[in-house]
DNA sequence: GCCATGGCTAGTA
DNA sequence: GCCATGGCTAGTA
């Protein structure tokens, strides 16, 4: 089955967030076209990181915060950004004031 | 039915 | 901590 538009938007708007800079799952959804989207975002992390060779790494929650678990890869990602001079606070918190990827506004100023 | 979300609510401290 | 969200996948008919 084809990849919908979407899923297709999804890949190349996680391709465009550049070193040392992070975005949301609703940030990239709403990017990608649909706001309500985050949870197709986590689907297309999971499903493509790999084989498409996105930096699925600079992909956080809202917060700011790795959702990954202890095991499941919060380490290999925290590395992933520390090495790229993102930095977290003591909580394992990104400043997305300093961090975050603006995204398009960029284009649009 | 799954999911590495997000938003909102109830219920503690 | 609950539940709506939405595209995809596995597994059935």
């Amino acid at each position: 089955m084809a990849r919908s538009v979407f899923t297709v938007r999804i890949i190349e708007v996680i391709r465009a967030i550049p070193s040392g800079k992070v975005s949301t799952y609703g940030e990239v959804a709403e990017l990608a076209g649909n706001p309500q989207g985050a949870r197709q975002v986590v689907r297309v992390l999971h499903s493509c990181s790999e084989t498409e060779n996105l930096p699925w790494h600079r992909v956080v929650n809202r917060l700011g915060r790795i959702a990954l678990g202890p095991f499941d890869g919060f380490d290999r990602q925290k590395e992933l950004l520390e090495a790229e001079s993102v930095e977290f606070d003591d909580n394992d918190q990104i400043d997305l004031n300093r961090f975050r990827w603006r995204g398009d506004l960029d284009a649009l100023c």
